[in-house]
DNA sequence: GGGCTCATGTAAGTGGTTACATGATTAT
DNA sequence: ATAATCATGTAACCACTTACATGAGCCC
C-alpha cells in the first residue's frame, strides 16, 4: 500500500472516531507535533487520496452555508492501520537541531557565547516541557489514556533530558572559566 | 545573508581547514550526521553558491585526468559562520520519529506487538549509540576534541536515554502481563 | 460590528533525498 | 583484473511549510 508517515498519522486519528481535516490537525497539534508535525496543506490533499484509496470515508456534513466534510476510518484503513503498528523494518527516524550544529562549531565562539547558546538551547526545551507538562493530568482518571499519555510522558522526559544536559554543560564551563581567573 | 542551515554546516566544515565537497561529505556523516545530516545533492549547489557570495573560495586541484575542487573558508565566510553561532532567536528543532508514532496508536495493537515495536526502537537507537560509542576516542589525546567530542557524547547519552526508556516500558508491559495470567 | 473559532482548500516555495551518470586512482 | 575509493555533478522526485483566499457561525 505504501503510503506516507503522515496518511498513518490521518488514519490513527481517525480510529478515534469520525473527524474533519480540522480537527485532526487541532488533534496533532496536541499530541504527536513533536515527533510529527502535519500541516493543512498535508491533510486536506492526503485525506482526499486515502478515500480514493477506499481506506477513509467521507461524509459531507454541511450546516447551513458552511462546509464541513467529516472522515471515518474503514474496515480496510482499520486494517492498513493496525499492519503498520505491527509491521517490521527500520522506522523512519530524523533529527534536526541547529542548536546542536550551532554547539558543534562552537569552538570558534567566546566562552560567554558558548553558554549564551547553551542557554537558549536549554530554555526552548524547557519550553516544551513546561508546554507537554501542562496537557499532563494532574487528577486521575483525565482524558489521555494507554499510550498516548506514555508518548506524552516520553516528551517532558526527552525535552527534560536535553535541558539537564544543557545545564550541566553550563556549569562546567562558567566555573572552568572562573577556576581561570 | 539569509543561509540554509546547511550552508553552515558547509562553512563550519570549511573552517577545519581546506576540503572538497566528497570531504565535506564524508566528515558530517561521522560527525553532525545524527542531529543534522547532507547529501550531496545538496553540497556541490551550495558549494557554488557559497562561492558566488564569497563566503568561500573554490581551487581546480585536478591531478592528471581526476577532476578536484578544494574550498576553503573567506574571512567573510568565517565572519558569517561566527556571527551565525553567536546570533539569538529561536533554533530550528524538527524531531520525526516513526517508532514514537506507531507507539503513539499502539492502543491498536496486541500486547506482543506493542513490545515488538518497542525492542525495534530500542535496537535502533542502541545501534546508533553503539555507533557513536565506536567513535569515541578511548585513550587520552585522539582526534576529536572540545565541542565536536562534547556533541559526540551528546549523541551517545541521548540515543542511550530514548533506549532505557524502550527498556523500562518492555519490562513494564511484559510484567503487567505475566501478573494478568 | 468586530474578533475569534470553525472550516476547506491551494499555489508557490523550501529543503532535502535518491538515483543515476561519469570517470580517475588506488589497493588487492 | 577488479573492486573499492575518490570525486563531481544533476534531474527527478518527495515531504512538507507558508501564505494566502474564502467564508460561515458564534460570542461580546
Amino acid at each position: 500500500m505504501d503510503l506516507s508517515k503522515t496518511a498513518y498519522v490521518i488514519l490513527g486519528m481517525l480510529r478515534l472516531g469520525r473527524r474533519t481535516g480540522y480537527d485532526i490537525k487541532a488533534l496533532v497539534d496536541v499530541s504527536t507535533r513533536f515527533f510529527w508535525a502535519a500541516s493543512y496543506g498535508q491533510i486536506y490533499p492526503e485525506l482526499k487520496r486515502l478515500e480514493d484509496l477506499g481506506l477513509v470515508e467521507g461524509e459531507a456534513q454541511a450546516q447551513g452555508g458552511r462546509q464541513r466534510r467529516a472522515y471515518s476510518l474503514t474496515a480496510a484503513g482499520e486494517h492498513e492501520l493496525r499492519s503498520w503498528i505491527a509491521s517490521g523494518g527500520p522506522l523512519h527516524f530524523e533529527l534536526r537541531h541547529e542548536g546542536m550544529l550551532r554547539f558543534f562549531f562552537a569552538d570558534a565562539a567566546t566562552v560567554d557565547e558558548q553558554v549564551g547558546l547553551l542557554r537558549t538551547i536549554r530554555a526552548q526545551h524547557e519550553g516544551v516541557r513546561d508546554q507537554l507538562r501542562s496537557m499532563h493530568p494532574e487528577s486521575e482518571a483525565e482524558k489521555p489514556h494507554g499510550f498516548p499519555l506514555r508518548t506524552l510522558e516520553f516528551g517532558i522526559a526527552y525535552n527534560d533530558f536535553i535541558a539537564s544536559w544543557c545545564e550541566g554543560l553550563e556549569a562546567e564551563l562558567t566555573q572552568a572559566t572562573a577556576a581561570r581567573s
